[in-house]
DNA sequence: CGATGATACTCAAGAAAGTGACTAATCATA
DNA sequence: TATGATTAGTCACTTTCTTGAGTATCATCG
């Protein structure tokens, strides 16, 4: 019953389609939620379902026609509710976390490989969000966006994709720097 | 089959029992891999089964018997090849972020009390970090251990928690001072 | 003119994860 | 001497997630 808030929060402030939805979660919510579309069809079947949003149809003559959704009072009334119930912490899930951890016992060169890839793959999420949250101040400094600026829950969740990805980027950057050194030390033993 | 190799990696060097392992997975292991006991305790008797981990009884006076398990040849062959196949991105999911996403339209009082307890919360999580890493390199810097130390694999990961903790104490805090900040202005318009 | 890719979804099956309740012994403590 | 905490697990049920395939239209590129 989780998925459920992460799709309302997205849905907030702006009408999407399923499939736009689906974008969403690729990018930007993906920071902090991750799903599929075939889950996400699901979802908005359900909340539709449940009344806390409202789908129309729009009619397109060059694409297939869609179905945009919006948050309704009763879905702001269940934000509001899972707001006031105390968070969970947050759970993390990382292949290359795991391989991490079995480090000494794996085979090294697969593991530096790897480990570059995912900074490759950082460095692009922070680029990108770099230019998401210029989008989102526009003009203004981030100081005053922050304090003055309409909606600014995006821009901070983006924030804090921002410095995940960072973090990603200079640990993958690090650890495969040691291993590295390490491979090299035992060579030349 | 993912808790599967989180598994197989935390009882890599240690001979774990079912519920040792579970606190593993509360403190350090948590931090790229979360499962309740009754997950571990399942995934426990399916890699016995499949003979990835060996399990022995131990008989004890003071408490209940337990079984340790370790890790077969198996088993790290199973690792082995994990390692081999491509790393998933990593998949996040936090309630709280949800939330944040959503500030613009629920009670900001909320949200910064929340905020204020992540933030102690992973402060708490810091100096946990802080004193695993000094016990596993014991005397040694962190640059020497990581370059000669025998176990770096738990050591960096537990780098990985620590910056990751570091950067919630950080975004929490900040985000925590821009709510309550709008709060006041808005409160004097 | 055919291939590829984007838009816009749907369905079904199976694997994985989460939830709640429960047993049973010992140890500390009030 | 009850009370609760800690150790050490088990069972059953439900929800959620993932995988894989499939439908249909239009746009673009070579």
């Amino acid at each position: 019953m989780a998925l459920r808030h992460a799709v309302l929060a997205a849905l907030l402030g702006e009408e999407l389609s399923g499939y736009q939805l689906a974008k969403a979660f690729d990018v930007g919510v993906a920071n902090f939620w991750h799903a599929l579309p075939q889950q996400l069809y699901a979802e908005l079947a359900r909340l539709e379902k449940d009344g806390l949003i409202t789908g129309r149809e729009v009619v397109q003559d060059t694409r297939p026609n869609k179905r945009l959704f919006q948050v309704t009072d009763a879905g702001s009334a269940e934000l509001e509710q899972f707001t006031a119930t105390a968070a969970k912490p947050s759970s993390i899930r990382d292949d290359l976390l795991v391989k991490v951890q079995a480090a000494d016992h794996v085979d090294t060169g697969q593991l530096i490989a790897q480990l570059a890839e995912r900074a490759t793959f950082a460095q692009g999420k922070i680029e990108l969000f770099e230019r998401l949250l210029h989008t989102m101040r526009g003009d203004s400094t981030e100081e005053h966006f922050l304090r003055h600026g309409e909606r600014i829950g995006p821009y901070l969740t983006c924030l804090r994709g921002l410095a995940f990805e960072q973090g990603n980027r200079d640990w993958c950057e690090r650890s495969a720097a040691v291993l590295r050194e390490r491979q090299a030390t035992r060579v030349g033993d």
